[in-house]
DNA sequence: CCGCCTCCATACGCTAGCGTATAAATCAAA
DNA sequence: TTTGATTTATACGCTAGCGTATGGAGGCGG
């Protein structure tokens, strides 16, 4: 039987398609939203594989947490090496544009999720915590090479952060060409270099 | 009978009792977490009574948006009007810490839900964005008061609510001491006015 | 006193989803 | 092909919560 063909990215095993689809759920409506009859009925077979796969809804959701964990402290070391000859404001204008300008809505959608889940549960809360750390101290080196102190460049990253997510809460402008001027403005104030 | 006796804050009805408990649990788990059964037994009710004040949880749920909505319509007003001889900049520190000190962890967490519920629920986000319009509107000319053109401004008042929003789902820092120091840093940068 | 109106209690049926038990299907190897 | 290990289907009982129906307690006007 075609058992292991995995209906959603690259699934690799079938285990992966239930984390995979877990995550297009958190995705979709938080984690509340992870059931696992509705996600056995999205992967077109029976909770009854569920349960070998996975001692029970918690477990699943802790398998999610630690690969969502794991990918982000992996990814963000990745994002902050520069493209070749690429300065420390390009990276920093790089990583601000792909926050922002949205190219992968699910990703951000999980990172609103997670965060929003952290608020209920403190394993979770931690979880952000790591990753939160991992992405700061990546972020703040960028910053005092641009010529800052430490405790300044710490600042920034912190103020990047918040901005990125907090923009992602806020209500978004409405008029296209206004939001992209403010944004280049905005960047401008958080990573100092004259006005993009 | 006593039937009017609101056993939370200040319930001069018994349906202001209803949207008050209703507040707490969206405090305390998000929308998903406002249940009529649960609601009732903190009440110390059944459910009886509920379908009496409401047609449904949607109607309770649409109600509290509601007030919520109106109320931060209201208050904001309120708050960017100078206490004395307030300059702008003092007010702008005093909107700031107020939304960062945490004298009131009951109302970021309501503002947290709703802007969680906001991403599965069209109205809800548009609730949001009357508020978030609101605020800037009111926010805006704060910054253009300390000497910034009209354009300028606008891009520093949504900088500035993305940070007050994002600080709040980013992972606290755990130094106190360390985390004022940075917040004094991050006031520098928003507010602009030297340090300190 | 009586009937009415307001508000709540009680009891009911219904649905969704969790976790378990057990059988069935598939595959790998002997 | 038989055996054993994996993996999935099916069927079950259980809980929480929604919405409804109906009755009843208390206050109030007539």
């Amino acid at each position: 039987m075609a058992r292991g063909e995995g209906p959603l990215r690259e699934a690799k095993t079938q285990r992966d398609a239930w984390l995979e689809t877990g995550f297009a759920m958190l995705a979709e409506g938080g984690a509340e939203n992870v059931r696992i009859e509705p996600l056995a009925r999205r992967l077109s077979v029976t909770k009854g594989g569920f349960y070998w796969h996975f001692k029970d809804r918690a477990d699943l959701l802790a398998a999610m947490l630690e690969r969502w964990r794991d990918g982000r402290v992996t990814v963000i070391a990745r994002h902050v090496t520069p493209d070749g000859d690429e300065t420390a404001e390009g990276v920093l204008r790089r990583l601000l544009s792909r926050y922002l300008d949205q190219p992968n809505p699910r990703g951000m959608a999980i990172e609103m999720a997670v965060r929003d889940w952290a608020r209920h549960d403190a394993r979770v809360a931690e979880a952000v915590a790591t990753v939160d750390a991992a992405r700061l101290a990546h972020v703040a080196p960028l910053f005092e090479a641009l010529g800052l102190p430490p405790d300044e460049a710490a600042a920034r990253a912190r103020l990047f952060y918040a901005y990125v997510f907090g923009q992602n809460l806020l209500a978004p402008t409405v008029d296209p060409a206004e939001a992209a001027g403010q944004q280049d403005r905005i960047a401008a104030i958080l990573i100092g270099a004259g006005g993009g």
